[in-house]
RNA sequence: GCCGGGGUGGGGUAGGCGGUUAUCCUACGGGACUGUGGAUCCUGCGACUCGGGUUCGAAUCUCGGCCCCGGCCCCA
């Protein structure tokens, strides 16, 4: 063959597209559903956006090119900065606070594995403007809303906040440099590699009453019981006081929005310092190795690109890590074609009127397939077969002197003659 | 970027210590069957990922590329 698709792209065919544009729409009715608008942002921005974001070293998995004009450009690989710029181009007089989403594809140039592709799509959105501890339970309860109504239920959401950590480096001086190393080591989620970075022979701080309090926080995981360990073990840091409380009343809220699904998780950490409030995460263990559907938080990342300071809660679901999730979750129903009529005319003299007939029920919406391949007739049954369609019409020179057809019920087998003009209404009695 | 396992008709596969025409299933086309499906039979179409090497001879052995599948790194 003499193409090949790029390393780490995907086509779609027919069973596969329908399944993702039906969660595609279950997606956008929640969203909209809790009065989201969605927005389009260009797949291709200046280089710049992404690395003033994430750093300079993100350069060696972006698609980035020179264009003709020699500016740098980059393949958006997440939706997240574009979002904010087009917040300070367009958004900044808009009443806050602002609710938006978006679906689209991102570019990464990173290996293929299961659950990760070089072109990926990302269902997400941002709540500008409205940092409270309801906002951001509101977006958690979305979240969760999203995941029941895909019927997604080993789902688990993991919250932390972030402030309460950094209230502890706050209380002990620790300097920016040693945070971020710190935070990069919870983010793994490796308790023997944090042990070893705090405790070990070349330890990233030799604070030993903070390295006590975080090996004993990030291993606090539970539901909201969990909170009064929380308390307990920073009661004399009054440092964490202020996200202790948020952290508190986003439970709450959380209660109210009727999210029970969830699971306090002091572990769960971002490396890059613009998080300033909740984090989030939600993983679907039968994914295995890249079980994570879906990452969030509350952020302050506008200010970076030189906007005045104004806080997002946002999250984004990997959409193709869900359809994953979906598939792997399926119980074992038959992929059912979705044509419900089949018409097969009989001789060649049948086809207009076929036609006819077609148009007749397209019309109606009842999705429709007619012979157009002038196949003999036992091959259109055979054919109506193969594609599952429900009901074939069979037009033959005899019925139509009656005016009449013939509907054949594919699954019972039954034959009905049926007077051309009622066959809608026939069809969809059904 | 690193480590493993792979790549045979459209889909799924057998063969693999080199040796005639590369196996089977399925799909697709035609027919047995002049207007009634999922069956049977016949028949047709159609493949060794690409390139180099070893050899009289490579799907088979060897090296490299590309791609796929796992995993590591990373994950904004």
């Amino acid at each position: 063959m003499e193409f090949t698709k790029p390393r780490g792209t995907r086509d779609f065919l027919f069973d596969e597209m329908e399944k993702r544009k039906e969660v595609e729409k279950i997606l956008r009715n929640t969203f909209e559903n809790y009065a989201y608008r969605e927005i389009k942002t260009p797949l291709f921005e200046d280089l710049k956006l992404f690395t003033t974001k994430s750093g300079e070293e993100i350069v060696e998995q972006l698609y980035n090119f020179e264009d003709k004009s020699n500016r740098e450009i980059s393949l958006r690989p997440e939706i997240t900065a574009p979002v904010a710029r087009l917040y300070l181009n367009e958004l900044q007089k808009v009443a806050k606070p602002i609710k938006l989403y978006y679906f689209g594809s991102c570019f990464r140039y990173e290996r293929p594995q299961k659950g990760r592709f070089r072109q990926f799509w990302q269902f997400g959105c941002e709540l500008i403007g409205a940092k409270s501890p309801e906002g951001e339970a509101e977006v958690i309860a979305m979240c969760n809303d999203s995941l029941e109504r895909l019927s997604i239920k080993t789902a688990d959401i993991n919250i932390n906040h972030l402030g309460i950590i950094r209230g502890l480096f706050k209380h002990f001086n620790i300097d920016f440099e040693t945070q971020r190393k710190i935070m990069v080591i919870i983010d793994k989620g490796d308790k023997e590699l944090l042990r070893e970075s705090l405790n070990g022979n070349n330890p990233v701080t030799s604070n030993d009453e903070l390295n006590e309090i975080l090996l004993k926080l990030i291993d606090i995981i539970g539901d909201k019981n969990v909170l009064k360990d929380i308390e307990n073990l920073l009661s004399k840091y009054e440092e964490t006081n202020d996200a202790l409380n948020e952290f508190k009343q986003l439970i709450k809220s959380l209660e109210s929005f009727k999210v029970h699904n969830y699971t306090l998780n002091l572990g769960v950490a971002r490396g890059l310092d613009y998080y300033t409030g909740i984090v989030f995460e939600v993983y679907i263990p039968e994914l295995g190795t890249q079980k994570q559907v879906c990452g969030g938080g509350t952020y302050s990342l506008i200010k970076i690109f030189g906007g005045e300071e104004i806080e997002s809660t946002g999250f984004a679901f990997g959409f193709d890590r869900l359809m994953n999730a979906l598939e792997e979750l399926k119980d074992e129903k038959e992929n059912k074609s979705n044509i419900e009529v089949y018409i097969a005319p009989i001789s060649n003299d049948t086809r207009q009127i076929s036609f006819k007939i077609a148009q007749n029920l397209r019309e109606n919406n009842i999705i429709t397939e007619v012979d157009l391949s002038r196949k003999k007739f036992k091959k259109l049954l055979n054919h109506a077969n193969n594609l599952g369609a429900r009901k074939v019409i069979v037009v033959g020179e005899d019925e139509l002197k009656n005016n009449q057809v013939a509907i054949k019920n594919m699954d019972s087998g039954d034959q009905e003659l049926v007077n051309i003009d009622k066959i809608v209404s026939y069809i969809k009695e059904d």
